[in-house]
DNA sequence: GCCGCGCTGTCACACCACTGTCATACTTGG
DNA sequence: CCAAGTATGACAGTGGTGTGACAGCGCGGC
């Protein structure tokens, strides 16, 4: 029984796992779904999978040798280029809750052991749906500022532009969803991942920040306040 | 005492519960939260009020009558026009493959009973903070002004429209409730939100400033003052 | 190890758009 | 023409936003 839409199939899952049983019955499920599935059994062997080839959604175990989930996982969302891929965790009954939600990794869901495979199924997919399709795409063009997202180099009105890495996933962010008000939560939510909690103000000091550094080029005024609301990045001014 | 940031106050839910001590606790606990309220005890209810205003997100409760809360979630989800609002489902504790199910079809969250009040709020307000406004690029067009839901952006005549929070809800709830009289208190419930203390007179004054806003496009007399009673937004004078 | 550097999140302060209220002028219906 | 209802302009307070500064952190070089 494959209850998967279409939509899912084909998408690329990274599953880090130390136990082998558990490994294997992991791809054995996913792959039934219509998932494609890379396996690593520990960070190292998941690096070596995100170098050559960029999953739509990593799964991780919480407990594992060496580098623990935690910290594999703290050390994607620190990445640039693999900030913005779902993540979720697999944690045993007892870790879940306050514990792991009071540290700070941006992770989209949780699953805990031991799981129904097809919970797990179904929470991937609704991960998955709420997934924007974009992100993987080689370049970038809007308004006059280009992203090359394999280099992750920009460049506006022909000149270079320099960027730390929270403020090139803030312009990846809008070059991606321009013409759009997002709300200062849902900037946290979406550029440092969920269930962080940051102070919505440093939202605007990164905006600024980003705006700073687009103005040599002229471009600072694509990011738009929408007082009492958000920012919008928007080609037509007002 | 009102646990539910600015953002959320005004959004409108509708919930579909057929036990009627359930469905007025929710309805008690969410306009306590700053929530517009609206419920229904079945389908077909829901359905009438879905034909008449979209919510913001729906409650569903996964056991009734006639039309189960699982199909007429997939009648949700089938449907374009509102397949982007976010759907929340209301199961029994236990029933694992409920949460599935719900999961697959493509509901956001889903609660179990018995629940708190703060979790379900909880939820909800997690869910809403991850929607964008306008999912599917949604348009309000009125007679010669269109409003862009997601950029949150006016345009009338061709010419865009410049406004204040406050006079955009008011322009907002209006083009999407023409041909009907409002009074100043109506419009403080719906626009300000319920529970705020406010001179009437205050409407008249954002009545002003919206006409205002909207006179450079000649669209000022839309605006009509019903004497005695209260406003109108209509497209045929008099 | 020690240092310097870049990046991050937070704060305090300043500014100004927006808000709610009032006083006054105007309109309407009886 | 009067009384009640409404439009309008002005105004002070509020709160949302811009901005510079700063301490903590991780990292690479020395």
């Amino acid at each position: 029984m494959t209850v998967t839409e279409p939509s899912m199939r084909g998408k690329t899952i990274l599953v880090v796992e130390d136990e082998k049983p558990i490994r294997d019955l992991l791809r054995f499920s996913l792959e039934r779904e219509g998932f494609q599935v890379e396996a690593a059994e520990d960070a190292a062997a998941a690096r070596l999978c995100l170098a050559e080839q960029r999953p739509d959604l990593v799964l991780i175990d919480w407990m594992m040798p060496v580098t623990s989930g935690l910290e594999f996982a703290r050390e994607l969302k620190a990445a640039p280029t693999f900030a913005d891929i779902p993540l979720i965790m697999l944690t045993a009954r007892g870790e879940e809750g306050d514990k792991v939600k009071g540290l700070n990794i941006g992770c989209d869901d949780y699953v805990t052991k031991p799981f129904s495979t097809a919970e797990l199924v179904a929470r991937i997919s609704a991960v998955l749906r709420r997934t924007v399709p974009g992100g993987s795409d080689e370049r970038i063009e809007f308004g006059g500022i280009e992203i090359n997202v394999a280099a992750q180099r920009v460049e506006a009105s022909g000149q270079s532009i320099n960027l730390g890495p929270t403020e090139y996933r803030l312009l990846h962010f809008f070059t991606s969803h321009p013409e759009r008000v997002y709300s200062r939560e849902q900037l946290l939510d979406r550029i440092w991942g969920q269930n962080v909690y940051i102070e919505e103000r440093t939202v605007d000091v990164h905006i600024r920040r980003l705006r700073k550094a687009l103005a040599p080029a002229g471009k600072d005024n694509l990011i738009q306040t929408v007082r009492g609301t958000g920012y919008r990045f928007s080609a037509t001014p007002g």
